[in-house]
DNA sequence: GCCTTGACCATTC
DNA sequence: AGAATGGCCAAGG
């Protein structure tokens, strides 16, 4: 972890934490903006990281996107994708089964960066 | 420089 | 148990 030294870089380190736990989501699991919002510390609130991922489709980085789905593992953000359904088809790819926009066992899908990296 | 909106969540009525 | 509201931080108008 980076310790923000510049002002500048104290907002791009914000984004970039996101997107290592984005990151970090291993294919076929998706997590929640709650979650890494409270691995953050749960002090950012899970809109920043919501609006973080909406500076995802900026970064330069690759950001698995499709994998963070809201607390009901409802595909909140497919309309902020190229196409409403790249997200969908996106999840499906890695086998992650969605129907009526929402993960298909979502609970048992949920990857927790708290639980999992500890 | 103040107000509104935002890929949300948790608590309370 | 369902619905409404506040809270969180940041950026755009």
């Amino acid at each position: 972890m980076s310790i923000p030294r510049n002002p500048t870089e104290k907002q791009r380190n914000f984004f970039q934490e996101v997107h290592e736990v984005v990151r970090l989501v291993p294919a076929g699991r998706v997590t929640t903006y709650g979650a890494i919002a409270h691995y953050l510390g749960a002090r950012h609130g899970a809109r920043m990281v919501g609006w973080a991922m909406m500076a995802a489709h900026t970064a330069h980085a690759y950001v698995p996107a499709h994998r963070v789905v809201n607390r009901n593992g409802l595909l909140t953000g497919r309309q902020h994708f190229a196409s409403p359904t790249a997200m969908q088809e996106a999840l499906e790819a890695e086998g992650t089964a969605v129907q009526e926009d929402q993960v298909v066992d979502f609970k048992r899908l949920f990857w927790d960066p708290l639980a999992e990296l500890e």
